[in-house]
DNA sequence: CGAAAAGCGGACCTCAATGGTCCTATTCAG
DNA sequence: CTGAATAGGACCATTGAGGTCCGCTTTTCG
């Protein structure tokens, strides 16, 4: 897998908190019970994205987390690096008079452009395409 | 990283073995040597690159793997998926009532359009693209 | 035939990363 | 001051990658 389940957390977590922006701060708690995230380590994710600027986090009372950023300014790449770190495509573990070109290899030029497809796909997309959808009218849906 | 050392290993075993094609068998030995990879770990790798038939392997004396297939016909893809199973890109841990759009969330086409990038990059390439040249004439190179 | 030279394949080991928990300290509203 | 919240460090469990070992089988050749 390359994406991490850490990632996924993440990644919905900030959807959510996109979605309740306007109404003041989330507490961990709520999101993790909404998003059925196991709590504490959810909090480690939303302090690391914290200390990145993603979120802001407000302590004591009627605080938790904000989204800090515009939800339309950051890219999935952007989200998905700062949770994961950079995607690693490939490590040539050849020494260089093994490598075919030595320094110019055929494989290195592909798999770098790999990575590249990778981050201009994920660069298209901005949080602000992922809505959490509350799933209003409790699901049994359809007229009433 | 997206690609294991066991898929360099192979790969890098596959271009030795494209090279060798015409001369018969190449002993588990003689490519583990060459290529510094570990014998018994390449040999897992070369009985699996067996079983799927992209190298045949010949027993006793004289025996060895020989490429079973044209380097030209057999796509980095394909190599890539035999040695370490398809390329999984992302999974949602969410419940269906958690994810945005209930089976039809963004997310999911995303991370499968980054999924098709990667195939389709690595299926333009082939064996054929990588050939190991054995760095001839032993490297002080220029002049002498 | 029988020994040596290959590959076969299953059991096993080790280590680091992932996923996750817990507990204490800090901060702040009321 | 007290209670509700996050911060953050220490810790733990599971998993998978990477790798080793060794006895078994097949095949060639003298
Ligand atoms: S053989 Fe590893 S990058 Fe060329
Ligand atoms: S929230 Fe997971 S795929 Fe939509």
């Amino acid at each position: 897998m390359i994406f991490s389940r850490k990632t996924d957390y993440g990644l919905r977590a900030l959807m959510y908190l996109a979605e309740r922006r306007a109404r003041g701060p989330v507490t961990l708690s709520e999101i993790a019970e909404k998003l059925m995230i196991p709590k504490a380590f959810l909090s480690k994710i939303l302090q690391q994205l914290a200390k990145k600027g993603v979120v802001r986090s407000l302590k004591g009372p009627s605080g938790g987390f904000v989204l800090a950023v515009e939800p339309s300014e950051v890219t999935l790449q952007e989200i998905l690096t700062e949770i994961d770190g950079p995607t690693r495509v490939f490590e040539c573990f050849a020494t260089e008079s093994d490598c075919t070109l030595y320094g110019d290899c055929l494989m290195r030029e592909v798999f770098s452009e790999v990575e590249d497809q990778i981050g201009s796909v994920l660069s298209r997309y901005t949080l602000a395409d992922f809505r959490y959808s509350e799933k209003q009218a409790d699901s049994t849906a359809s007229k009433a």
